[in-house]
DNA sequence: CCCCATAGTCCACATATGTAGACGATAGGT
DNA sequence: ACCTATCGTCTACATATGTGGACTATGGGG
């Protein structure tokens, strides 16, 4: 036997709810025509009156009390239905696995990952900070996320920039006062550099208005990492370049300044690469939007 | 918000039963391709894919399997509504008024009363014996058995014959030793006979074959109430006329004999009357059926 | 490796359901 | 007693849903 049209039950309920056909109808924006015949199709099938009703009067049948009681029983079980996957497509939970550079993690993400663990309380985070390659597909990451200075080659990954940022120079205020400030990037030929590669030896520097100059420090140090660089700096063996982000720390609490103001040797991009779109999951949507700055950073 | 198309749960929750929308629709006797119309559709309403199918392969996600428990309460809710209302249509019960003159319901509803409460324990029957003229309508019965010689004059009232019924001609076995048995109609104007009405002084009987013949018997007394003619019978005053049923008893205990056992004084019918049969309760319902003979009469 | 049987999907068409509005019933107010 | 506002019902028509069958995908067997 074909089961009764369950449609049929919520009118039902939202009739008797609601004291007459045409109060249901304005409750549901529908018209009470579609109530009437409905619930009149209902009895039919059902072959009991539900509801007695005339022009000016409506009750409920003892046959209508009764299925009443179960026909609610099962909106509220349908409705639990639909909220409980509407609530899981709304709320995304799951591991969410990312890669990045150590730099990339320690200046950029560390202070963003508390922010999305408690926005997203069953999203579980996994970090994985890394310099070496990182194939992102075959090693099963859902998201990386890389600093560079030059524009990444196309790939089969997605590519979405997350920040733009300038590298400062910047070196301590005891260099400064022992060896005085270099007023024009042409002057850090007479000072120490501390390299952050082996090939970095000429600064490229530009400034605010585009203005493109060239020198070559005294290579006093190379390091190609971001810490013991600044450590070095703070320590008054020489200038450094640094991006804004990761030396902004060092220059609030007064350990580093900046040198030439007005010049930057140049830009590093933040990028977030991710395979395909299509099938994400709702967990690394999210933390991609976040990340994208499209949600607002509140911590609960 | 509208609701979702709650039968929609009802395909869901049989295609996962079944294992597959094919195997589903063979159950349910419907085409594969309506199944998988509606799980799409419920799909793209809520969202979320809540079946990973392949021509062969089947399984739920995660939010499809919270789905399915809930719309499988639903559906357990769903289906007790409509059973409780069905079975409740199936065992009439609540209060049966009938009103019957008194020899109907002494000679025929008696007997019929306690088998009717008995194959219907939930029917409360109220028995109202009356020789008066009843409005069934105006004075709220639900039904009313009424015998009668000629046919009833047309109404509102639903008419259904109930019995049809010959009239014996009977007297004491003491009378016939006495005066001796008539041999034919006509010898009964040798006779005392026990009236049944003023009126009815010349009796007219009717062979088993049809042959019709009138006789005027000796009026010895004259009663309207059945239970004093067959007592003045059974006290050898004479012959009298009663339907089968109402002296059967007494010819079974052979205080009386039938007279002119190929003859009879007419025929008595026995008519249910009921209003209208719109809207008529279950209850009713079967008690009409019963006394219409249409229903086994076991007693539990 | 190829073929076959059965799965799920899609679409043009058939059918069930939803709707607007007219109509009768009725209760309350004048 | 009459009129009006609102109720529920009914019907012709519009729209959503159900269906049959063609098509693609796929897994297992030969």
């Amino acid at each position: 036997m074909r089961m009764m049209n369950l449609n049929d039950l919520y009118l039902f309920v939202q009739a008797v709810e609601g004291g007459s056909f045409s109060e249901a109808g304005r409750r549901l924006s529908i018209p009470k025509s579609t109530i009437s015949k409905r619930i009149a199709e209902l009895e039919t099938e059902l072959g009991a009156r539900l509801i007695h009703r005339t022009s000016r009067s409506f009750s409920l049948s003892d046959a209508g009390r009764d299925f009443f009681n179960h026909a609610r029983g099962a909106l509220i079980e349908a409705e639990a239905a639909e909220n409980i996957v509407r609530s899981r497509m709304a709320e995304p939970s799951g591991t969410v696995r990312l890669t990045a550079s150590i730099p990339a993690t320690q200046f950029y993400l560390a202070d963003f990952l508390p922010v999305i663990a408690g926005t997203y309380p069953k999203i579980n985070l996994e970090m994985h900070a890394s310099d070496r390659f990182v194939d992102l597909v075959q090693e099963g990451y859902d998201l990386a996320i890389r600093s560079h200075f030059a524009p990444l080659p196309d790939s089969d990954l997605i590519q979405k920039q997350l920040m733009l940022e300038p590298i400062f120079v910047v070196a301590s205020p005891g260099y400064i006062s022992a060896r005085g400030a270099p007023a024009t990037p042409h002057d850090l030929i007479n000072h120490f550099g501390l390299l952050t590669a082996p090939g970095a030896e000429t600064w490229h520097l530009v400034s605010d208005t585009g203005v493109a100059v060239a020198a070559k420090p005294i290579r006093r140090m190379m390091a190609n990492e971001s810490i013991a660089l600044i450590k070095a700096a703070i320590a008054e063996l020489g200038l450094t370049c640094l991006p804004s982000s990761i030396c902004a720390s060092a220059i609030r609490s007064g350990d580093l300044v900046r040198v030439l103001p007005g010049w930057s040797a140049g830009t590093v991009t933040t990028t977030l690469l991710m395979p395909h779109r299509r099938g994400q999951l709702p967990s690394v949507r999210a933390v991609v939007e976040f990340l994208s700055g499209q949600l607002p950073r509140s911590v609960n």
